[in-house]
DNA sequence: TTTCTGTTATAGTTTTTATCTATATAGAAA
DNA sequence: TTTCTATATAGATAAAAACTATAACAGAAA
């Protein structure tokens, strides 16, 4: 099989016009290149130059090869250009899983930091829940993805992001509100709307309500959070929607109030997860650690960064030397 | 600098999104293509793959660097077959160079057969004066000529084809043949329309004269053949034309005389040339033979092909194994 | 003619590298 | 846990690409 090198000699000898010459441009020895241009002809079956004295010139069918080797030498130099930008990591696009609960309403917030700081990175974004970004990125399809806390997989790399409350949000009308704040015992007993069980969210606000006494309503289920406020606004009950939701999308709070619960873990949390192996973890952890900083430099009054556990669980995975 | 082989592999290993299942498709070693994939990877200076355990598949870099080397692979391919068809030396373009008092009389004669022969060979024909015909195939720009004898240049290999007869032209009124041929001695004295110097046909015409003691008209030359005919045409003498060009080109012959002179040795010898280096020199024997039989066959009235000498002095040409 | 010069080809050697076999290592599965 | 499977590493071998030195040869110069 014939080599790069090999064609770069042909083209290189083309031009010269002399082995000689071309070895000296090429900086190698003149019989090497008579041995390699022997080489090539051998392995494409064609006799490339018409040696003389004189000069080396091309044959009829070296003559006609010749635009489709500079094409080649071309698209090689293409490759090499491409991988030299690709070799900054940070130049590259990743596949981005985000649940549909929180990337909406996160994303915004944080990609212009992103193409800030690695501003030749690209993230290609699609939306799934949170079990299938899971999988998806243990199988490839991602190659990182934000999910909610807890992991069903514990093949993955996890950084902790951030902590989000769940606030309750009721109808104006309800009255419930009396100060924007509930005393966790209130909730007993209350008719929680909530989302379908596809979503991870359903699951919390399940938990939410076995520990609180609530009872969650399963006659009727949100496909999406914006239906499952519109419920809450027409008067069908109470929800808890996610803080950055609320942040992002509830602009007239004189139709819904928003209210805290006292003294409770009404929360969930996110984390941005990819395969322990990805060679560019460092940059995801670049990345996880942007996002933590935005969210406490922007958004402290709505979600609480965790900067200690996500550290840890990033290096509890690194590979130890064998003790062997 | 990386070889077309690992990118091949790394190819592989893409498709296969397995080290081991590449290596077999391949059918080298494992650890080799592990060695190789590292090789480009440092070559490349990007980590194209990331490995685990299940499988080996592509990082965003190399997902991205995919496509590019995709493309190298095909143009690699491209490259290799149309070498495959320039194996075949007669399926290249090579530049033909003829002379205008010939080409454009002899071609039409011949191409054909080319073409019925050699249906993949293509020739690129420019027309230009012997001399530079000559230095022309010397230095390369083209592969091989048709050339009037004798020869400036002694470097070249000589096919001889065939001899072409001059004729005698006169204007039907000047009544020069009773029977359409003349003695060589009636042409003493006679006044000779000739081409200008620039032609070698100027020449031979010259050396004529010379012999018969007719006299060349230099007050008046001919540009071209057809020019030179013009004039015998308005009477303002006789010419001699090559027997190829009469065939061609008069088909009035109530406007002129045709005559053929007794006893002398009036005609110029036509030889197919090309460098004694040409590696396609095999070739250019089989066009001249092919030439000379089409002749023979098609216009034995005309011309007489010359098959001993070409050969024999194409032969002459050939190395010779060293004796020492 | 002979000699000189410049170019390519060949011979022989060294260095590099591509490849092999055997084995280590470590996740994933049983 | 053990077993299986995938990749990595080590060491050896074979292939090749590279070098130096020199031969062969055409063309120019003496």
């Amino acid at each position: 099989m014939a080599t790069l090198k090999q064609i770069q000699y042909f083209q290189t000898v083309a031009e010269t016009q002399s082995i000689r010459r071309a070895a000296d441009r090429l900086a190698i020895a003149q019989p090497t290149l008579s041995a390699q241009l022997t080489a090539l002809e051998k392995s494409l079956g064609v006799t490339l130059f018409e040696r003389t004295r004189r000069l080396t010139q091309l044959t009829p069918a070296g003559r006609q090869l010749l635009p489709a080797v500079k094409q080649l030498i071309a698209q090689w130099h293409e490759v090499r250009e491409l991988a030299h930008t690709l070799s900054d990591t940070a130049a590259s696009t990743h596949r981005l899983g985000v649940p549909p609960t929180l990337g909406p309403y996160l994303l915004p917030n944080i990609v212009p930091s992103i193409h800030r700081q690695f501003d030749r990175l690209k993230l290609y974004v699609r939306e799934e829940p949170p079990s299938q970004l899971e999988t998806g990125v243990v199988e490839g399809r991602y190659d990182l993805a934000l999910v909610p806390l807890p992991l069903r997989s514990d093949n993955l790399t996890v950084d902790v992001l951030f902590r989000e409350p769940l606030m309750l949000v009721a109808a104006r009308e309800a009255g419930l509100a009396q100060d924007g704040v509930l005393q966790e015992q209130e909730l007993a007993g209350m008719s929680i709307l909530g989302l379908d069980e596809r979503h991870q969210l359903h699951r919390e606000v399940q938990r939410i309500c076995e520990r609180t006494g609530a009872v969650l309503n399963r006659d009727y289920e949100g496909t999406s959070l914006d239906t499952l406020r519109q419920m809450v606004v027409m008067g069908m009950g109470v929800a808890f929607l996610p803080a950055l939701y609320i942040r992002s999308e509830i602009h007239r709070p004189e139709e819904l109030d928003v209210i805290r619960i006292e003294g409770s873990h009404l929360y969930r949390e996110h984390a941005l997860v990819y395969r322990p192996g990805s060679p560019v973890r460092r940059l995801y952890q670049d990345l996880a650690n942007l996002v933590r900083e935005r969210m406490a430099k922007a958004f402290a009054d709505v979600v609480t960064p965790i900067f200690d556990r996500g550290a840890a669980s990033s290096i509890s995975r690194c590979r130890m030397p064998s003790s062997r």
